[in-house]
DNA sequence: TCTTTTTTTTGATTGCAATCACAGAAACTT
DNA sequence: AAGTTTCTGTGATTGCAATCAAAAAAAAGA
């Protein structure tokens, strides 16, 4: 029962652990669920699910992160979620045999638990908690569709580009001495497809606020914000 | 228990009869849930939510129909939502005190049923499958959300009108012998807010379909699709 | 360490939809 | 039915971001 134990019911139960949606559950019924896992790991790059695919599982991000998308018709790749640890999805094809309504690529190695619909199912039915739980999550995840949906609306892309240096913000940073160092989720490209932009404007929108002093590009995968609040004034009321 | 009866145990009973998160109790039940409800009515235009503010109940359309929408730093609208008959929003709020995400308004004059957040938790855990319905149905909303998102990130306008007629096509249309005609639920700039484009460029495009015959406007209410095929191409490879 | 590949930035140009302005049509009011 | 208000369509113009093209920088591989 140490987090040094190497049997697979306790890697499960750490895995277990992670998951917000089970964490009213006490021990004995942590112990009871972790047997009905099982995992599998994806290399970066590597797809989890595929758009349009029949799934009888409900996958939870145990370690890593991935993206969810779907592709347009004109081409593009719409990023609609970056799913990291503790994230699960699949949930949508719980009752009704439904298909993937996104697509899932790993964005870095990726270890993920599985639950098959059935036990899932049995789940919800003996913990109403987990139930609740679930619909909690689900409404969080609907806000920031709601919200993203909203900033797509909005014709000024700088004030999109700040909405999304405030969410980075929020979910990927720490405080230093010199501001709020951003861990970028994503490429360039990725936050691009995430924009629904192409990724020479939000270069040229980058390098424009880097100018400004609103930003400093420390590297490909961090950004630093000396001042959130310009941000804050850049994705509110700002242009 | 006829439908004539009035008493207002009856009238909430047609009134959750409706709701398909409630499809699955059985008379007894219904009965229970009915002595809960309040109901209110709306007269059009009236707003129903504000975002941002606190609320503590959920809300079933009954009667009417009804936009969510987000206002956007740049002063547009963002529709996000047109509720009808059996749609019910508030459940954000289920747990933590939070505040609405979305205002909603009443498009025709509105009948509602109220139930109260504390009453709505009850339910949830005395009858598990309410809440498996609920994840359904919020699955379900999800998944247009994540359309409209992919729609949204789609650069062709063209497309995305044709994406719209096809929604509304499948949601307020009825069967002619001169082909699909459509019911529209919102105004012309309302289509425009809820495909996040200029009511002008929404104009132009659907005179441009007009034009090509592949829509014949009834009236400000009522759009004709003759072929639903090339609508289907339009919205999907079309360009 | 050097080469190859991928990612990102920068530049020049174009096209499409937003915006402004107003006319015309439809829907309420009394 | 006339007048008022709200909604919708059309024209002219502009601006901003997409696109095309290519250099520069970073990451991966040998």
């Amino acid at each position: 029962m140490t987090e040094t134990c190497n049997c697979n019911n306790c890697r499960n139960e750490l895995c277990i652990r992670k998951v917000p949606i089970f964490s009213t559950l006490n021990q004995e019924d942590v112990g009871k669920i972790a047997s009905l896992i099982n995992h599998r790991d994806y290399k970066k790059g590597e797809t989890i699910l595929f758009d349009g695919d029949y799934t009888d599982s409900v996958v939870i991000i145990n370690e890593g992160s991935a993206k969810a998308y779907k592709n347009t018709p004109d081409g593009r790749e719409q990023i609609l979620y970056v799913f990291s640890e503790g994230d699960f999805f699949g949930e949508q094809n719980l009752l009704g045999n439904k298909t993937a309504t996104f697509s899932v690529e790993a964005l870095q190695p990726v270890n993920t638990c599985i639950l098959s619909r059935g036990q899932f199912q049995k789940l919800l039915y003996s913990y109403p908690e987990i139930a609740v739980k679930i619909i909690e999550e689900l409404s969080g995840r609907m806000a920031r569709l709601e919200t993203a949906l909203q900033s797509m609306g909005v014709r000024n892309v700088d004030t999109r580009v700040g909405g999304i240096l405030l969410e980075f913000a929020t979910k990927y940073s720490t405080k230093t001495n010199e501001g709020t160092l951003i861990h970028l989720p994503l490429s360039r490209e990725g936050i691009a497809n995430y924009l629904g932009v192409a990724r020479e404007t939000l270069s040229r929108k980058l390098g424009q606020l880097e100018n400004e002093g609103l930003i400093r590009s420390v590297n490909n995968k961090e950004i630093l914000i000396p001042n959130m609040q310009a941000i804050e004034l850049l994705a509110g009321a700002g242009y």
